[in-house]
DNA sequence: CTGAAAGCGCTAACAG
DNA sequence: CTGTTAGCGCTTTCAG
């Protein structure tokens, strides 16, 4: 009944208890009396008195945490790994503290803070910068792994010494442009991001390449369309604005190939709206596989990441690293194509 | 270069000042020389030391903190309102804390935890429970806003003492199912969630409700979805299910009413799989006004929430409540019908 | 099983 | 402008 300023020493002459007997009930130390811990937790409860956690964390020399520290908690793909991350972490009854960070905050930095301040046992990097500084990073002082954030080849001094676990995303947009190009399209636009800097879109642009150059197509610059403005380049509204920007400089583009199922949600809308009908005027291809791509119209074929997978994977090697039973790996997982209404009028009308 | 277990003492003794002269650096604190101050902050640099965050707030009385607690992160809606609240918090140079809120923990409980950890001047709850412990509440210690969960009549034993920011609900479905009716639907669905519960869901419901009252049309319970299972029921699969349920037992419907654009979307997709054009055999209507309606297709009609003016609502009443200027209120903002291609088909196309 | 006492790392008076 | 000192609220030896 008492108002919100209560700590462990009220408990404790309220108690007729002293505070380290106090402290024993709260922590359900096993040595303490049980009748005495019921008396105390029942104090506790009336008065609705709640330890300081800055006070125990500062006391604490170690903890169960992980922390997933997201940046882009709006993508709804990562919305869907951290659900699977998280009942990993409980699984083997960790406790998992899930940290937004900010667009103008540095994922490292904060995730340096958490460790000092909550002693963690290791971390999940999920979205953020694709190149970082390896001295900070070392300076972690307790393992980490980059989720879903791409191949690291070429964008670390050293990728063998970093853990990461993520699709292939060149091997993954491969798979979308080759299946276009059987479809018979040679007109391929793509909506990308980030070009200019190592990221997914740059990987998944490789893929674009790549394939284009196997079937003998040349590329034209003029089909593939950057999204840079704004931090969030996953929006609907980027994907409008490729679509469309595609579209008026490429009236004879017949397929359109999108980093993520967002901008590819975008890009058939501006499609719809001039008056394209797709497949049959244009095809579309997303990347991520979300649920939302299913239940819209036309259903998305789409490059499936296997999130349950990748998620298990992303937790297994970072456990086996708090054990010391693994160094740092580079793990990539295949992704699956899923071919809907998007690319294909008779599938799964 | 060394690793992070480094204090405030460590770069005492290194940089030749005490502990105290640190702090001041470290702080900001004015009565420091310049030169003094640059020195630290250099080795500061150099070592990579990152003060212990628990410390901090342990010794500190007060902050400039607002949390804003989310239940439901995924929820496109918040995501916006987010966006605008940590604008007004970051214009009045305050701190934000944004804190996910997991289905399984009680917000204000983690609130109360948070009061004491950070010292916040003031909360804001997005999302949660839409009834709460009077006592608990008061607890709290600090001034707190319940924004966008809906009206507090009846919900809350003395709603003139608790702080709330919403859309009248009521009348806000109301505008969209008399806007059905004017189309001249008599058979009208409906897709909600929790009725039993004080919920956003029941307020809206109740507007359906009252419109159809007005308009003389008997209510049909075979016509009312209540989406109840798992804790997100704002999804595009509870939408699906709904729809393609109210369709299989209501063949003659020819209006849907969805509580959210989320639900709409799935709907959408169940009518068009059971071969059912929107709007000509069935008019569709969500509700929020988020950005992926206007980029669905068909495009959404729906009810928009004014989410800036609620924003700014929110904060000015929480400001003036940590000021002293205002006692807790309850706000109630009109939202706006838009009409858009799912219930006309010359709208917008 | 319980209590006393020593800090965790930092900030904030209080002196100089 | 700088250093000394006293805790913030809690956990955890160490005695009893």
């Amino acid at each position: 009944m008492t108002s919100g300023k209560l700590t462990i020493k009220d408990i404790a002459k309220q108690s007729g208890y002293s505070i380290s007997t106090v402290s024993r009930a709260i922590n359900n130390h096993p040595d303490i009396n049980s009748q005495t811990r019921r008396d105390i937790m029942e104090l506790i409860d009336e008065t609705g008195f709640i330890p300081n956690d800055s006070a125990r964390f500062l006391k604490r020399t170690a903890s169960n945490s992980i922390a997933i520290m997201v940046k882009g908690i709006t993508n709804p793909f990562f919305s869907g790994m951290i659900h699977y991350i998280e009942n990993y972490i409980q699984e083997l009854s960790y406790t998992t503290i899930l940290r937004h960070v900010a667009s103008e905050e540095d994922e490292v930095l904060v995730a340096m803070s958490l460790v000092k301040e909550r002693k963690l046992k290791g971390i999940v990097f999920l979205g953020g910068a694709f190149i970082h500084d390896m001295e900070q990073l070392d300076k972690l002082g307790v393992p980490y792994v980059f989720s879903t954030i791409g191949n690291l080849d070429g964008r670390v001094e050293s990728a063998e010494k970093v853990a990461n676990v993520a699709v292939d995303d060149v091997d993954a947009a491969m798979q979308a442009v080759d299946y276009l190009i059987s479809l018979g399209h040679k007109k391929i636009g793509i909506i990308s991001e980030g070009l200019q800097l190592a990221s997914v879109g740059q990987l998944r642009w490789k893929g674009y390449l790549k394939s284009l150059q196997k079937a003998g197509i040349a590329m034209d610059p003029k089909l593939t369309y950057e999204a840079n403005e704004g931090i969030e380049h996953y929006t609907v509204q980027n994907g409008y604005k490729g679509a469309r920007t595609l579209l008026d400089n490429n009236p004879e583009m017949s397929a359109l190939f999108c980093i993520s199922d967002v901008l590819a949600m975008g890009a058939c809308r501006a499609l719809i709206d001039a008056g394209k009908k797709i497949p049959e005027d244009i095809a579309v291809v997303g990347f991520d596989g979300i649920d939302m791509g299913d239940y819209f119209i036309p259903r998305l074929t789409t490059i499936k990441q296997p999130q349950e997978k990748l998620a298990k994977a992303t937790m297994s090697l970072l456990f086996d690293m708090i054990n010391k039973k693994s160094g740092p790996q580079n793990l990539l997982y295949p992704a699956q194509l899923i071919i809907k209404e998007s690319t294909e009028l008779s599938k799964n009308k």
